[in-house]
DNA sequence: TCTGGGGTCCTAGGACCC
DNA sequence: TCTGGGGTCCTAGGACCC
């Protein structure tokens, strides 16, 4: 556990302002300084006239037509943010090969290294929003430090629309007298936890022992809070991280649903998910139903698979099953909303392995592949082709 | 505050294997 | 036949983030 900490403020944590809403300004001029509501029910994206207006996401919409009664409210066009968010990203790669996205708009980027090239951080990150505002039209805030987390906190600081350095050696400075609330995975619960003990400040929290902590929030919790409020956050910018699951879900408004409409609605998520799967290559074993019944209490069922697939079908055999189990759980609680989540994923760009045979010993191709599963896992053994030769090449004689 | 849709990570118990 | 300890996998739930 030695690893050094930077001598300077070399990570910058890049987060596109109201994202949603600023794209259908850019793309929609009679949107510009107005406040504009994104969503359908419940609001996504507010612009930042809504949001001086005391709009926050998520929100009714009708709550915040109260506070917002001239708001335009728009409908989510996802591709568009899509390709809002491609042309950041390509960017920030443009910027710095060490990007880590977060979500579709924000990522760090680890710009150490580069001062003889582009010049220092801050400099770095001033041109890349100028950059970006030219570009692609739309404003992004840019917070720079030493750590992860400490260049989240500043562009959070320093939003809208700006850019904030927390130079190395005055991380402590501008940490401690922040509110809990800003520690990254201090959410309503642990916050309320905190504060019953009279702690408030991020200061406070550093002032305790960790054993204090972990007694109050958790043993992970705990130690991930007490590093961050020390500044201690030696995660690099990763580069290479994937997806670990898929998921859909469907709201619906309380009220009796059939049975059929229930299927229908799985019938279209599996159909979905099944798509984004293969257009991802990926497989994944584990299918996860999630319910939410009318009073709005939550419950997980899920079933993991002999073997992974990339199959709708499969997909929603399972999803099939799960949902029958959990028909009377539903008929008595009511059901608000269904979703399914796949987990486990892997690449499909099979390891190849061919293992010669008698032909004596030709048995079944289950009986070779449960013996393969055996010695390398369920997981990795996925299908087996069995082999036969024609003049030396081998041809395909069975297929799993 | 009457509640969307997409994710990540952690915990804990039980089954099962050696 | 009884017993212990360690490890992995599966399932379910929960907190949190954007």
């Amino acid at each position: 556990m030695s690893i050094k900490a930077r001598s300077e403020a070399s990570i910058l944590h890049a987060d596109l302002d109201s994202f949603y809403a600023s794209v259908e300004q850019r793309d929609d001029p009679s949107l510009r300084g107005r406040p504009v509501l994104v969503g359908g029910g419940i609001v996504t994206a507010a612009s930042y006239e809504a949001k001086a207006r005391g709009v926050r996401t998520p929100m009714s919409e009708r709550r915040a037509r109260l506070l917002c009664p001239d708001a335009v409210t728009v409908r989510p066009r996802m591709e568009a943010y899509s390709e809002a968010s491609k042309a950041v990203f390509a960017l920030f790669r443009d910027t710095t090969p060490v990007v880590e996205g977060l979500s579709i708009d924000e990522a760090f980027l680890d710009v150490g290294g580069l001062r003889r090239l582009g010049g220092s951080p801050e400099a770095i990150g001033r041109r890349l929003r100028a950059r970006i505002r030219d570009e692609v039209g739309l404003p992004i805030t840019v917070g720079v430090a030493t750590t992860k987390f400490l260049a989240k906190v500043a562009s959070a600081v320093a939003k809208p629309d700006g850019l904030l350095v927390v130079p190395a050696g005055r991380e402590l400075e501008f940490l401690h007298p922040l509110p809990v609330e800003r520690l990254w995975g201090v959410g309503p619960v642990t916050a309320e936890a905190l504060h019953q003990r009279g702690i408030a400040t991020v200061g406070q929290i550093a002032a305790l022992t960790e054993g204090d902590l972990t007694d109050t929030v958790g043993l992970a919790s705990g130690r991930h809070l007490h590093a961050l409020a020390l500044a201690r956050d030696p995660r690099p910018v990763e580069t290479g991280r994937r997806r670990r699951s898929i998921g859909s879900q469907r709201a619906m408004g309380r009220g009796a649903k059939t049975h059929a409409d229930l299927e229908r609605i799985l019938v279209g998520i599996a159909d979905r998910l099944g798509k984004r799967l293969r257009a991802a290559s990926r497989l994944s074993r584990t299918v996860v139903l999630r319910l939410r019944f009318d009073d709005f209490a939550r419950v997980t069922r899920s079933h993991t698979l002999d073997a992974p697939t990339m199959l709708t079908e499969t997909i929603l055999g399972a999803a099939r099953e799960l949902l029958a189990d959990a028909m009377p759980l539903i008929d008595e609680r009511g059901c608000t909303l269904v979703g399914l989540t796949l987990t486990n994923l892997l690449d499909d760009d099979p390891l190849q392995l061919t293992l010669p045979f008698e032909r004596e010993e030709r048995g079944s191709l289950d009986a070779t592949i449960d013996q393969l599963r055996d010695r390398f896992g369920t997981a990795i053994v996925t299908r087996a082709v069995l082999l036969g030769h024609d003049q030396g090449d081998p041809v395909p004689l069975l297929q799993d």
